[in-house]
DNA sequence: TGTATATATGAGTAAATACTCAATAACAAG
DNA sequence: CTTGTTATTGAGTATTTACTCATATATACA
């Protein structure tokens, strides 16, 4: 009965919905930790990373820990990254479907 | 090597990251198919029923399918469902960290 | 203290989003 | 062709988002 809140899924999901941020979890599911390595990386201006990993440690899918003068950010939970590759399967198959469909169109 | 696109991904995200379209896609997995129940059903405003259908339709979620006057929506791939349901997991597992940590702060 | 490195934030802007109301289009059946 | 039902779309608005530049904060270490 009570479903898990449809508004906390949704902010989940929101979460993760940008190209950056997705790219920034891949970043670190690849063993880069903190900001310093990741905005080089992926060419992102310092400022705008920043925000990005407010976003992501307020949603609870990044835990920081700072080293020092750096934050290591690591994983809250490993499942956002089999979250990530269901994402990828979904997308590869209906990629598969629109070029099926693609071929059984009227000319 | 080709990694699946973080474009793609982001915007599957993207198109799953509301409240209104998880209590959506909901509905049609508890057997609600067409615009017509499902907008009752959600006290959802019609013409914006339509649009975030449009949106679920567009990035491949739903299948859409005349049926006379009105259309009857069909999940495109049943994972999608599983996306969900491992969302509604990571949220519930998010929230008993939050209490863990709550209880080992300082008064 | 002063300097270097890493991170956060204020302010401003451009673009995207969700929403509503009113009008239009598509289809079925008389 | 007319009527009823369902779905789409144009137009307007309010809000949110991502981004940048410049500035501020935090930590380590000489």
């Amino acid at each position: 009965m009570p479903v898990i809140s449809t508004k906390l899924r949704a902010r989940l999901l929101d979460a993760l919905a940008h190209p950056n941020r997705v790219r920034i979890l891949e970043a670190i599911r690849s063993g880069h930790t903190c900001s310093c390595e990741i905005a080089p990386e992926l060419d992102l201006e310092q400022s705008n990373l920043s925000r990005h990993m407010k976003i992501l440690v307020d949603r609870g899918v990044l835990v920081p820990e700072r080293d020092g003068v750096r934050i290591n950010y690591r994983i809250a939970d490993e499942d956002i990254f089999k979250l990530l590759d269901l994402t990828g399967e979904l997308v590869r198959r209906n990629a598969e479907r629109s070029i099926l469909e693609e071929a059984g169109k009227p000319s």
